[in-house]
RNA sequence: GGAUGGGUUCCCGAGUGGCUAAAGGGAGCAGACUGUAAAUCUGCCGUCGACGACUUCGGUGGUUCGAAUCCACCCCCAUCCA
């Protein structure tokens, strides 16, 4: 019986160093490298955990501010937490609010104690801290939580890069002060924006830490791709080889495969479902826009092969008449297919790895559609 | 037959002498979206050899330096009265 969130490193590929590899948890063994489709409000947009359950999902997020403001925390648990009050007995990952000190920049106010902000909701003044980032997260339940943390924003001058990376740091330290439970796994979190020396840094200040993973922050906030990559390579070699590492809030296919090989086993993004419900589909050949014109007469799938439910059982042509008509079904199918984009992807990684034929994979990948298209 | 109100760019609908290619909305077309304030947001939307030109506001003719806007006649629509 393998002790709670252990990580087993079941493989690394031969030729690219990309892991494959099992985090265990009180509700289930995670295989990794994984997407966790997110669930900002206790609810994967658009789409029931019974569906999230048959697509492949095997963890989703929520998120700790939002829950906080509603319906509070109190209330979730008193449901039986996040998994008896949505319904879903996988496991469940919480963002601790930290991106929300970055995404309502115009809503807060940063001091060393904490954030003040304005609730988006009624103009309520909220406040959040490390303790009570964890106080919150207790509640909810999550099976991994993760510190508070400040996000920076691209661009980002080094000065105020080190000062959000050495606050996170201290932030980290009163987040395991406050942690009570020890069936929950926190996370610290890597910043250091876009500067090497801060990423391996703030990398290295947390390596050795008894924690059962890493999470990596303030990156695919609007810096060119291969920014990001390059920080990754600073980050992932400064963090011990037996516990997973979560690239917050990444992101495209190609994101994927390009983090797989520099280290990265998670992964999770609102893009699939935010785009799904905005009428772009994930492709093998890029993104499809179903509402365009020209796939009014196209009575195929939206993906040849795809074995999702839209793609089973209707055309693109259906799926844009949706749209164009406002169905909820239409952004209810878009969601359906992306998200079952992302998790076939990530068994195809697995199985890639598995097979040392992670270059493979890739090679083929982006054969079909080519560097930019996403 | 009479009275009244109307006919505006794909549709609805403002505009009543120059600042009007003509408000606004819809439709249409296209783009954006990466730890979700997002079923959202942005742009285009008469034509062209397009920082300029040309053609448009039921039709014809007229007034005027200048008209979708004023005048005359005609055509059509709606409601009411015979």
């Amino acid at each position: 019986m393998p002790t709670p969130f252990q990580f087993e490193l079941l493989h690394v590929d031969r030729h690219t160093g990309a892991r494959r590899g099992r985090l265990h948890t009180p509700h289930g063994a995670i295989e990794t490298p994984v997407y966790m489709p997110v669930g900002t409000q206790a609810s994967v947009k658009a789409v029931s955990p019974d569906e999230l359950n048959d697509l492949g999902a095997q963890i989703i997020l929520a998120n700790t501010y939002h829950l906080h403001l509603r319906p509070g925390e109190a209330l979730v648990q008193e449901a039986g937490g996040l998994h008896g009050f949505m319904r879903w007995d996988k496991p469940i990952l919480t963002d601790s609010g930290g991106f929300q000190v970055f995404s309502l920049a115009e809503l807060r106010k940063i001091k060393e104690d904490g954030v003040h902000f304005q609730s988006h909701l009624d103009g309520s003044k909220r406040f959040l801290s490390p303790e009570v980032s964890i106080g919150v997260q207790e509640k909810l339940g999550a099976d991994i939580i993760m510190q508070f943390d400040e996000c920076t924003a691209w661009p980002c001058d080094e000065k105020t890069a080190e000062q959000a990376m050495q606050r996170t740091l201290r932030w980290l330290t009163r987040c395991l002060d406050a942690k009570t439970r020890d069936d929950q796994a926190l996370f610290p979190i890597v910043q250091g924006a876009f500067f090497p020396e801060l990423r391996s840094a703030h990398a290295k200040a947390v390596a050795h830490l008894d924690v059962p993973g890493f999470g990596i922050g303030g990156l695919s906030v609007g810096e060119p791709k291969d920014v990001m990559y390059a920080m990754l390579e600073q980050v992932c070699p400064a963090l011990p080889e037996d516990k997973p590492r979560y690239l917050m809030g990444v992101g495209t296919p190609d994101c994927h495969i390009e983090g797989v090989i520099r280290g990265v086993d998670m992964f999770d993004c609102v893009l699939a479902t935010r785009v799904a419900r905005n009428g772009t589909l994930f492709t093998r050949n890029g993104r499809v826009v179903i509402k365009n014109a020209k796939y009014a007469h196209d009575f195929g799938p939206i993906e040849e092969g795809c074995d999702c439910y839209a793609c089973r059982n209707f055309s693109r042509a259906y799926i844009r008449h949706l749209f164009k008509a406002e169905e909820i079904l239409g952004l209810r199918l878009a969601s359906l297919h992306n998200l079952r984009f992302l998790t076939r992807q990530m068994e195809d990684i697995r199985a890639a790895i598995e097979q040392d034929a992670m270059v493979d994979y890739m090679n083929e990948f982006y054969r079909t559609s080519a560097r930019g298209t996403w």
